[in-house]
DNA sequence: CCAAGAATTTGATAAATATCAATTGAAAAG
DNA sequence: CTTTTCAATTGATATTTATCAAATTCTTGG
């Protein structure tokens, strides 16, 4: 692994607290690995070998259930994932593959799980980021419970054009059909649903979002912190 | 506090590990309430100021935004609740209030974040159980994206069965409403769902259950380990 | 530049779910 | 035992979402 990806990791929130020893143990049992677009890196129901950080690239999880799919989250590096199926040992309750060719270290399962127990500086990290999982994770039952499609589509552009910046105008980062599926709905739903708002004033050409009118966004999305802001 | 209380709270597995002084310390700092039913004991969007262990009775979580809400779990006793709020000293997420009158042991949230520093056993129990619950949402989330209403209630009768020795017939444990609202539905649609499995033998007399064909119900739930198996 | 393949859009329709209103049923209070 | 209240059911209808099929547009390898 090359000394620049080591420290990607080592910047993590997860693995900053800890001794260089055990950060040393953790990465000297780990490799990296590169995967091109659209790899299948975890399947769900089986066991977990290793923890997994994605250093470069995107990848998507999902969950397969008879014959139906959903996309359940997109991850952007820097981030570790499966965290929670490592530290209890347990089988994976989704699949991940990648959206983009991506880089990622693994880090084998035992490993992780042994310097957590020895150090505690880790373990309070552990916390930390299982903690801000779940909270995002309530989140999004939320949004899924409480909101139409084109409500948490609504939301979801004023969500991003603030992490954008708060231009007014952003390019989509992903496909349609990726978010129409991060979403919960169909591709098609998307495209109409995309139509629909621009009575309040969003327009669309091809991949590019206009907010034209933010107030009459809003007086329709009806946003609200605990479900839409990432800090709370 | 009774010293059989604080019996209930030292056998949970969240207290089971740490040390004794750091026990007395926690529930010295703690005190214990009863509530009636229907009381509001959490309001989403305020500061945790205590973790809650629930003794006795239970307790309902649920939501509200724009008009709608939504029950996303309930809890039975003994267990603790809103620990990831209060490991990050963060906003509930969630509303909770009693369903049946409820015995609650409170510990001040600042306790338990110096208890979490000082005890690595609290802290890996914290872990096992932050990781436990974040396991669970995952599955709800998969349940609500995957699924029809009715698969859910189907499903959810398979479930209910097998936690209660699989003898194919049960009484609701709760209310219809409130189980309609924690399987996403309308009253109105878990009336009708129900009337609809009877089609694959499930038979409604007032709040019994009667499974008369296990197998005809699990052909059209297709239940899903990975989503109905508490264990995984 | 062009053709093939994929993504997206559009139309028509069906299925799932919510809503509103009215009724029935059951349980608690007097 | 009756009245009151609330839960539950039923009917009618509207909304939301999915499905299927057919354009259309966009990308990309040749």
């Amino acid at each position: 692994m090359r000394a620049t990806d080591a420290e990607i990791v080592r910047a993590l929130p997860l693995f900053g607290g800890m001794q260089d020893a055990h950060f040393e143990a953790l990465i000297g049992a780990g490799y990296l690995q590169r995967f091109p677009q659209g790899v299948v890196l975890i399947h769900e129901g089986e066991r977990p070998d290793f923890l997994h950080v994605l250093v470069q690239g995107s990848v998507e999880f999902f969950s397969e259930s008879a014959d139906r799919a959903t996309t359940l989250s997109l991850l952007k590096p820097p981030s570790a994932f499966i965290l929670a199926a490592v530290v209890l040992d347990q089988l994976y309750l989704k699949s991940a593959r990648t959206v983009e060719p991506s880089v990622v270290v693994l880090i084998p399962a035992q490993a992780v799980r042994d310097v957590f127990d020895k150090d505690p500086a880790f373990a309070r990290a552990v916390v930390a980021e299982l903690a801000f999982r779940y909270r995002n994770l309530v989140k999004d039952l939320k949004n899924q419970r409480l909101r139409t499609s084109l409500e948490r589509l609504a939301n979801w552009i004023i969500a991003h054009d603030e992490q954008m910046g708060r231009t007014g105008s952003f390019k989509l980062p992903i496909e349609k059909k990726v978010l129409a599926n991060l979403l919960g709905m169909r591709p098609e739903n998307l495209s109409r649903n995309l139509a629909e708002l621009a009575r309040v004033g969003v327009h669309v050409r091809g991949s590019i979002i206009d907010i034209r009118d933010i107030e009459a966004l809003k007086a329709f999305a009806r946003p609200d912190p605990l479900i839409d802001d990432p800090a709370v």
